[in-house]
RNA sequence: GCCGGGGUGGCGGAAUGGCAGACGCAGGCGACUUAAAAUCGCUCGUGGAAACACAUGCGGGUUCGAAUCCCGCCCCCGGCACCA
């Protein structure tokens, strides 16, 4: 082999070895043994159009670096890969072109799977998923049915951007200031009934079990904000002269004597009553531009607005009676949808006050008396109470706990914890989705298939039975939404309407959201063929939780929640066993376009990883993406710097031609040898692979510079090499003699006595500046160190005449003299 | 506004209390070549001939010693944003 040409060709071996791992089936994930367990998961792709993206791979090469490496180390490895394959491009697609979603699917994921296999990933492909597949969505809708027993999945009438010119419901995002994004249609806030999950019931759990994952810390502190939990009290505010009262949720009940005024939201249900006639005209008004317009249009909006509904209320702890208004600045989606406002001590109802000329009264201050002049803003922090009766000259906390106590004695309140968190709106009334599997009774007097009029009792749902699912989807002419707002299956009757028993029935035509196949596909994958459930209980007990889980940070929130909520209900069906579902999370860094933007078609500085594994090898992209710098850190893409990364793949095949098997390695090489073998090491346990890269280049640059090199360094940096760059890794294996795979040969060990020096070149530093370096036995102590530092004459002629005032000795590292 | 992350050569980055700039890109010089590319070698923070001085967003502090720890400020990125 010494001596052999051996030019770097990926052109050539990619395929090679990417065709003998499919043959030899080298990543087929073994079962049974006793050794220890890993599952490393990526964040299943959605298969769009485009093509992969260089995103991507990614944080698809770090987990197969990390994959590979434990199959080195002797454990069992789960590595899967599937498609998240519902969504709106591909219904988009079938609107404009009238091609079916599922063919243009097909199509995309046979994309995805060539370009994923090009890159060498060694995923376990006889457990490949697609969420759109029937035997997927059977389980997928199975899940639904255990929601539904539950009782965790309800509908409810909520308030959606409805535009009627378009005939669909729009996002939040869509909407701008009241009219559509697209056409400049009104659209208003209207009703519809929708499918909606009871994550609220986990918000707690949820909140609490964060406690035991190993997460970005970042991560967890936007899924507890997002779960947003509060402690406070719910006190009631009877209304004078009416049979009704005002329930507010509080965090601040110690601010009760300051509460001047209440507001309700415009859309609360006491708005009616509560109203004077000499000021129904008034609110009437504000209530219809409230209701017209949408959240975010509400929210842009900081000035506060509101008018007076004439009604007052009664201040439960000291019976003053207070103006009722209402205002758009109190949401109806959170708490009561009502407040009891504290001008003094909330900044929000500082301003209305201000605005409306409410009076202002201080109740909490830092010094324990009241302020002579008028608050400039409002004081939120805790301090004592003033003008609070009997509760003046206590401690914020103290005082909140006493007057819930009391609220509670009376009737008039008590605690509670309120949450952001809202549930979560489940039903899309879209074509290329999971069917909802549920059907209601219909009232007719013929056949609806046939145009008969007919009612559908919407408040007597029916699961469908287990054993009829996969309830499909209907073949449809047009996916265009519709002017039903039932969505585009109510257009499909033969499919909607059936009959049973001689009674007329239809089935939902709602569908679900895309979230609802990512929700749980890391359990299908440990058995993703079983017919008779969704994975066997020994399977979920052998491979969860998810050890290593990576993606991007976009899903922090959404897709991370979502699937922790189902994980705990089939946790609580007794389907898992482990309260979470993902262990480790990871995000990879956004990769932005070479001009350091976010890369785009319309910036035109995206780039297509078939081009460059065409121009440089997949092996090269590979290492390139880890070698750009810290996995997590936003990064922008320069195609010269894969030259160089290259550059390194060919100079390991040129010290691999130089390869002599009778070489010994001396003891410089034998100490490079041990110190790389351990910083590659340390570096993959930790996810840091730019380093990794960086030390086998400084030991290829080493080995460069050697004739003849020692055949079993050259081993060891294939076996380090592999898990970044496998084809390389596994044909420089076998340039030296090995059988294939190099897949199968253990990690290399390193003796951490071997990575030490014997003589250490040590700084001296006199009064903290470097002067001078000595060597020394790696073992020297401080006066050795001394007797060699003034042995210096330079450092002498420094130290002369003035007295050694303090000698700073770290043995190895530093000496410093101060003089 | 609030929360989180970050700011180091021409560029990506390394160093998390002990020699700032590992590794790589780009650049410069040289070898090979008729020439170029490729490859190989050397060089490469700024000022200075050198000794040396200065240098990790800005200002202060702690320490024998600070990119690293603390305080204040500026800027960039991400998230949330009237949540009572």
């Amino acid at each position: 082999m010494a001596g052999a040409m051996t030019r770097y060709d990926p052109a050539a071996i990619e395929p090679k070895w990417q065709a003998f791992w499919e043959q030899d089936d080298t990543f087929r994930t073994p079962e049974g043994s006793d050794r220890p367990k890993t599952y490393i998961l990526d964040m299943f792709p959605y298969p769009s159009g485009a093509g992969l993206h260089v995103g991507h791979p990614e944080g698809y090469t770090a987990t197969d670096i990390v994959a590979r490496y434990r199959r080195a180390k002797g454990y069992e490895v789960l590595h899967p890969m599937g498609w998240d394959a519902f969504g709106l491009p591909a219904e988009q697609h079938a609107i404009l072109t009238g091609t079916h979603p599922r063919d243009t699917t097909t199509k995309n994921i046979a994309t995805f799977k060539r370009q994923l296999k090009m890159l060498g990933f060694s995923y376990d492909w006889s457990r490949e998923i697609d969420t759109t597949s029937p035997d997927y969505v059977k389980w997928t809708q199975w899940i639904f049915l255990k929601l539904f027993e539950r009782g965790l999945a309800y509908q409810s009438e909520i308030p959606v951007n409805w535009c009627a010119a378009l005939g669909t419901v729009l996002a939040n995002e869509e909407v701008i200031n009241g009219l559509s994004e697209r056409g400049g249609h009104p659209v208003e806030r209207v009703p519809l009934r929708q499918w909606v999950l009871k994550i609220t019931a986990y918000a707690d759990r949820l909140l609490e079990d964060l406690e035991g994952v190993d997460w970005p810390n970042s991560t967890r502190i936007m899924q507890e904000e997002w779960i947003g939990r509060s402690e406070g009290a719910e006190v009631r505010f009877d209304v004078a002269g009416h049979d009704a009262s005002i329930e507010v949720f509080t965090t601040r009940p110690d601010t009760l004597f300051g509460a001047t005024f209440m507001v309700l939201a415009p859309e609360h249900p006491l708005v009616e009553s509560v109203t004077t006639d000499a000021q129904r005209a008034q609110v009437d008004t504000y209530v219809q531009q409230a209701r017209n317009k949408s959240e975010r249009d509400r929210q842009s909006s900081k000035e506060k607005t509101g008018v007076f509904t004439g009604g007052l209320a009664i201040n439960p702890v000291n019976g003053a009676e207070v103006p009722i208004y209402i205002a758009d600045y109190v949401l109806w989606g959170y708490g009561t949808g009502a407040i009891m406002a504290v001008p003094a001590h909330d900044q929000r109802d500082f301003e209305f006050a201000t605005a409306l000329g409410i009076p202002i009264i201080e109740v909490v201050s830092k010094s324990g008396t009241a302020s002579d002049i008028p608050l400039q803003e409002a004081m939120i922090e805790h301090g004592v109470a003033v003008n609070s009766g009997k509760y003046d000259g206590l401690e914020t906390a103290e005082f909140k706990e006493r007057v819930t106590a009391d609220l509670q004695a009376a009737g008039k309140g008590r605690a509670r914890v309120e949450y952001k968190l809202r549930d979560w709106n489940f039903s899309r009334q879209r074509y290329w989705g999971e069917p909802i599997p549920v059907y209601f009774p219909v009232e007719t007097e013929g056949d609806p298939r046939a145009g008969a009029d007919f009612t559908i009792r919407y408040d007597q749902p029916k699961a469908v039975d287990e054993s009829e699912l996969p309830l499909r989807l209907p073949e449809l002419d047009d996916y265009k939404p519709g002017e039903d707002p039932a969505g585009v299956l109510a257009r499909a009757r033969d499919w909607r309407f059936f009959q049973k028993n001689g009674k007329w029935f239809a089935r939902e035509t709602n569908t679900m959201p895309q979230w609802a196949g990512s929700c749980w596909y890391y359990l299908r994958f440990l058995d993703p063929h079983n017919p008779e459930t969704l994975c066997s209980s020994e399977l979920a007990q052998r491979w969860l939780p998810v050890d290593l889980y990576v993606g991007g940070a976009e899903h922090a929130v959404l897709h991370l929640l979502y699937a922790r909520f189902w994980h705990k209900v089939l946790f609580d069906a007794g389907v898992v066993v482990t309260k979470e579902p993902f262990k480790k999370l990871v995000h990879q860094g956004m990769i932005l376009g070479e001009d350091g933007q976010k890369m785009s078609k319309a910036r035109g500085n995206v780039v297509n990883p078939d081009d460059i594994v065409d121009a440089f090898g997949a092996d090269s992209l590979r290492i390139y993406e880890m070698f750009m710098g810290p996995l997590e850190a936003t990064k922008p893409w320069n195609t010269s710097s894969i030259a160089g990364v290259r550059r390194f793949l060919d100079r390991v095949f040129t010290v691999t031609s130089r390869a002599a098997p009778d070489a010994e390695p001396d003891d410089a090489l034998t100490r490079l040898l041990h110190q790389t073998i351990r910083k590659v090491t340390e570096d993959i346990e930790a996810m840091r692979f730019n380093t990794a890269i960086s030390a086998m280049m400084v030991l290829t640059n080493e080995l460069m510079k050697l004739e003849e090199i020692p055949s079993e360094a050259l081993g060891i940096l294939a076996k380090l090499l592999h898990p970044f760059a496998p084809h390389a890794g596994e044909e420089v294996w076998e340039l030296l003699g090995h059988p294939p795979s190099i897949q199968r040969e253990a990690w290399p060990a390193y003796d951490p006595a071997l990575c030490e020096q014997d003589e250490v070149e040590v700084p001296v530093q006199i009064n903290g500046k470097v002067r001078a370096r000595i060597t020394l036995p790696k073992d020297a102590n401080e006066a050795q160190a001394l007797a060699a530092a003034r042995a210096l004459p330079n450092l002498a002629a420094q130290l002369e005449g003035k007295p050694l005032r303090k000698i700073i000795w770290v043995p190895g590292k530093i000496l410093n003299l101060i003089a």
